[in-house]
DNA sequence: TCGGTATATTTATACTAATAAATAGAATAA
DNA sequence: TTATTCTATTTATTAGTATAAATATACCGA
C-alpha cells in the first residue's frame, strides 16, 4: 500500500492550466471587475481543448470568487472582486482539521480589536455612531425569551464587525470581521446549550456604551483602552463556553 | 444596459448542491483526512446525475482544498486536511482587489508578532532554537551578492514564520505566516528596486538574536517587548518601500 | 408614447458515449 | 530476489447533442 501523497503530479491538468493562464491574463491586463471573460466557444478555440475542460476551468474560478457565471445574451464569465463571505468560507474549509478551540479564538479577539477600535475611531461617520448607538439600544433591555437573548448576542457581534468594517485595515477589517462572523455562529449553533450569563451581557452592555462616549470623543487611545477591558471580560466568561468547536465549520453553513 | 449582478440565482446549480450534500457528509460522518469519498461512477448513481456535472463537483471541492484526486486504481477522491498553502492563495485572491498597502501589512505585523514570540516562548524545543540560531547565523556575514541579500532576508523572514508555526493558536499561526509570506514575496518580487538598507539588516540581526536569548531565557515578556520594538523598527524602516501591491497577487505565485 | 408580451438569440447547463492517460498490483522473466 | 511487462481500474479529456435560463429586441394594444 504505497500511500504517498506527497508526490506531486507531474503533468499539469488541463484545466488547471487554462485557471492558471486565466489568472495571468487578468494579472497582466489589469483586469477590474466587471470586464468580461470570453465566452465558453471561444476559450475551448483559445486553448484548444473540449467544452467539459473548459467548463471544469471556469468552475475553478468560480469557486475561487474571482468569477461569477451567467447564462442567457451578455451572459458568460465576468470579473468579481471575491466577496468576504467566498474568502470567509475557504479559510473556513481550512480551520474544520484545525479545530481551534474557544480560548484560541478569544485570544485573537482580545489582540485584535483594541487596535480596532482606536484605528475606527477618527473614521467613523455621525451614521455609523447611530448605527452603533441602535445596537447598543437592541441590548438594553432585560431579554424575556430565548430569541431575544441571541437577538442580543448578534447585536453585540455585530457592533464590533461594523467597527472592523471602518478601521481602514483591509486585512484587520478582514481578521475582525471573521472572528466575530465565528462567534455569531457559534452562539447560533449552541444556543440551546447557552446558559443565561446575565452577569456578562450587563458587562457588555457597560463596555459598548463607554465605547460609543468614547468614538464621539474622538479619543482613540480611551476606545482601545476600554476594548482591551471588554475583551479580557469577554475572554473570561467565555472560559467556561470552551470545548472544541470540532465537526462544526465544514457542517451547518449552508 | 440592467447590470445589477445582485441577483441571486435562486436555482443551485446541480454540481453545487452535490458539493454541499458531500460537505454535510463528511461532517456529519465525522471523516477523517485519508478517507476516501465514492468514485465517479458511484457518485453518478447516487445523485442521478452525469458524469460532467460530478466532475465538477469535484473539482469544486479540489479547488477549495478538501480533496485531492488521483487516477488508477485505488484512485478517486481522497479527504485532505487543506494545507495552509491553498487557504493562503485562496485569501491572495480575496486580497488581489484590495490592494492593502505596504503601511497596512506592517501594521497588522505588528500587532501580531510580539504576541506570537510570547506564547511560542515556552514551546520552542531544543531543536526550534538551533534552527532559529541557524537561520540568525545566515545573517551575519555581509552580503556581497545581490543573491546573498535577498537570501538573509529570507531567512529573517523564515524565523518569523517559524516562531508563528509553534505559537500555539491555529488562527494566529495562520496570519503571522500569511503576513510574512506576503512580505517574503514582495521581497522577490521588487528584487531589483531593493535599495541596499544596510542599516535596516543589522538592526533586524541584534533584534534576532536578543531574541534567541529571551527564548533559550524562557522569558516571554522579554521576548514580547524585543519582538515589539524590533516590528516598530522594521516598519519604519519600510516606511519609503511603500507603495500599492496592486496587480501583484494574481500574478506571480505561480 | 407607454407598458406589457411574445419571440428569437445567446449562453450556460446537463447528458451520453467513447478514448486517452495514469497507476497499483499481478504476472512474468532475468 | 529483482526488474520488467501486463492488466485492470479509475480518472482525464474529448466530441457531440439536447435542454434550460436569461434577456435584448421586436411587436402589439392602449
Amino acid at each position: 500500500m504505497n500511500d504517498q501523497r506527497l508526490s506531486i503530479p507531474k503533468r499539469i491538468k488541463r484545466s488547471d492550466q487554462i485557471v492558471q493562464a486565466v489568472k495571468r491574463w487578468v494579472a497582466i491586463n489589469r483586469m477590474q471587475p466587471g470586464d468580461r471573460l470570453p465566452n465558453e466557444r471561444e476559450l475551448m478555440d483559445q486553448f484548444e481543448c473540449s467544452k467539459g475542460t473548459v467548463r471544469e476551468a471556469l468552475k475553478s474560478l468560480e469557486v475561487q470568487g474571482l468569477i461569477s457565471i451567467r447564462t442567457g445574451p451578455n451572459g458568460g464569465a465576468v470579473l468579481e472582486r471575491v466577496p468576504y463571505e467566498k474568502a470567509s468560507e475557504l479559510l473556513r474549509n481550512f480551520l474544520h482539521f484545525e479545530q481551534p478551540t474557544g480560548p484560541e479564538i478569544y485570544a485573537l479577539r482580545t489582540l485584535v480589536e483594541p487596535e480596532i477600535a482606536a484605528l475606527a475611531t477618527p473614521r467613523l461617520s455621525m451614521e455609523d455612531m447611530d448605527t452603533l448607538e441602535a445596537l447598543v439600544a437592541r441590548c438594553e433591555k432585560d431579554p424575556e425569551t430565548f430569541e431575544e437573548r441571541i437577538d442580543q448576542r448578534i447585536a453585540e457581534l455585530d457592533f464590533h464587525v461594523l467597527l472592523a468594517q471602518r478601521c481602514g485595515n483591509t486585512m484587520l477589517a478582514f481578521i475582525g470581521r471573521f472572528v466575530n462572523d465565528l462567534i455569531r455562529d457559534l452562539v447560533i449553533f449552541k444556543k440551546s446549550a447557552l446558559p443565561e450569563q446575565r452577569e456578562f451581557s450587563c458587562a457588555n452592555l457597560a463596555y459598548h456604551q463607554q465605547l460609543v462616549e468614547a468614538f464621539r470623543a474622538k479619543d482613540s487611545e480611551a476606545a482601545r483602552r476600554i476594548m482591551r477591558e471588554h475583551m479580557l471580560s469577554a475572554e473570561h466568561f467565555n472560559r467556561e463556553l470552551e470545548g472544541q468547536l470540532n465537526q462544526y465549520f465544514l457542517g451547518t453553513n449552508h
